[in-house]
DNA sequence: TCATTGTGCCTCGCAAAATGAGGCCCGTCA
DNA sequence: TGACGGGCCTCATTTTGCGAGGCACAATGA
């Protein structure tokens, strides 16, 4: 997958992962390596530096967790403003789809 | 529009967009603005750093035009590797729509 | 005549984002 | 003990678009 045309889909794409609940880290990671059969593995280098801003915004928030093991995982959970945000993003998305589509044609 | 998601797009809207003819930098702009209603207007900093690109890995050719008036422009046409690659950008874009659509969700 | 607008090319410094590489900690299992 | 995997993170580099600017000349109109 090209990575250029990754850019400024992945707050797009954990604000609508994290709609379903809220995950950890690693969690995401293998979420979308294994929904996308591999085609798409997001790096750690570009998910934590997303999540951080993503919460400093407030658009989600994080707790730790401890598991069973005494060992620490930290969950990001949706928040309203977040929910909000969502939907302005996948306005946004809906409308960039249909530009290119606009161009390069209809899909084949 | 929000400008991280025009990221790497540019490529394949230009190789789509010469691939109906060669044209010039100041027309491809003002096609883009007029065919998306002014809601994308490709900037020029954006522009031709792309197309200087398209034309060092011989994507595009471009030649200059004297018109009647004697000024000139430089048009830009897609080449048989431009060709290809468009093929290839294609099908990549196509993969990122799905890929993108299958966490936000079918369009509403 | 002169100033403005439009056409038409370009470059440069900046900001945002992903990558690749690395660091750190700890549990589990051989 | 040592390797592996889970789990968090940062940092330098690269790529890209943006904004602003520069340059040149034609046409328009006051």
């Amino acid at each position: 997958m090209d990575r250029e045309l990754l850019k400024g889909s992945t707050p797009l794409l954990l604000l609508s992962l994290l709609c379903e609940g809220p995950m950890y880290g690693y969690q995401i990671i293998e979420t979308v390596r294994q929904r996308t059969g591999g085609t798409y593995t997001l790096k750690e280098g570009a998910l934590y530096p997303a999540l951080h801003k993503l919460e400093a915004t407030e658009f989600i928030a994080s707790y730790w967790e401890t598991q069973e093991n005494g060992r620490e995982r930290r969950y990001y959970a949706i928040q309203p403003a977040g929910q909000a945000f969502l939907t302005a993003k996948k306005k946004e998305w809906n409308q960039f789809v249909d530009m290119v589509q606009a161009f390069v044609g209809p899909r084949v």
